[in-house]
DNA sequence: GCCCAGGTACGTC
DNA sequence: GACGTACATGGG
């Protein structure tokens, strides 16, 4: 397991880096700062029942990935040169309402962009949980001070077309239009469909939700890079549909087809830099 | 100035 | 359902 791959790999964009091996993280109201110390991690000041309830999961340290790597080893090539590549690679399973506002952002962005404006919405209605070496520590808001945020602090936030999207969504969040609550115990494809009834949630960031925000490893979210991958690497032709590249991915990455999406996503980002 | 970014909504066909 | 297009914003 590796923090800083996690870092990296484009899932979690309010981690902050005190070093290469040493981050913060922030879960709902909780924070932790964790330190890779070789093959292991250290959770400073972390109690065992914050460990146990808290970032057990929000890590996945209860799945195996070597055994998931295993299973993949030998498929094809290409993978197994991704998974070497980014060996250290989780998914975190992060709060659900800031993966649903972070991945409407993401649409038709670019990443530090999306990073900006999650800081901003923080620093706008996010509770202050701390400080550490200066650097103020935010909570992502909750679903009332999301609701509670102006007009004019939105504005400043810059999301462009996304505002409305953002804000409509919010309303359907608050109203049960959409019940985050109920969507847990569905079936990732009929989650998908409830989730695709926000708007600004279409068929990529409705599997990013699902796969970031709700552990859900059946989905393959096909992006620009992804689809770049499959086009290179996966014998699909380049004027081939999203929709037809997903279909594929599920077919040959099958049930923790996000993981190997994470892999793949991760070195075809990386390579090269 | 032009191109692009972890795409989506909306109108046609 | 599949396809084309507009869409805010800012960095390269």
């Amino acid at each position: 397991m590796s923090l800083k791959q996690i870092h990296e790999s484009g899932q979690a964009f309010r981690w902050i880096a005190l070093s290469e091996d040493e981050y913060i993280a922030i879960h709902e109201d909780k924070w932790v700062r964790v330190k890779q110390e070789k093959d292991h991690l250290n959770f400073k000041h972390a109690s065992k029942r914050e460990l146990s309830k808290v970032w057990t999961a929000y890590f996945d340290l209860d799945r195996d990935y070597s055994s998931i790597r295993k299973s993949y080893r030998g498929l094809d090539g290409y993978l197994d040169e991704a998974m070497d590549y980014g060996e250290g690679i989780r998914i975190l399973k992060q709060d659900l309402l800031e993966i649903i506002i972070t991945f409407i952002i993401s649409a038709n962005n670019h990443i530090p962009r999306i990073k900006m404006s999650i800081e901003k919405i923080s620093r706008f209605a996010g509770r202050r949980l701390g400080e550490v070496e200066g650097k103020e520590i935010l909570a992502f808001p909750t679903l009332e001070a999301l609701t509670r945020i102006g007009d004019e602090q939105w504005a400043q936030v810059k999301l462009g077309y996304r505002e409305a999207y953002i804000r409509k969504s919010l309303q359907a969040i608050k109203n049960k239009e959409v019940d985050l609550k109920k969507l847990e115990k569905m079936n990732t494809l009929d989650a998908k469909k409830e989730l695709m009834k926000l708007s600004g949630v279409g068929d990529k960031v409705a599997d990013c939700i699902l796969l970031y925000g709700m552990g859900r490893m059946d989905t393959f979210p096909v992006d620009v890079w992804m689809k770049r991958v499959m086009n290179r690497h996966y014998n699909v032709p380049e004027d081939e549909s999203i929709r037809m590249i997903r279909q594929k991915g599920m077919e040959v990455f099958g049930e923790t087809a996000g993981i190997a999406q994470q892999y793949l996503f991760y070195y075809e980002r990386m390579k090269g830099r």
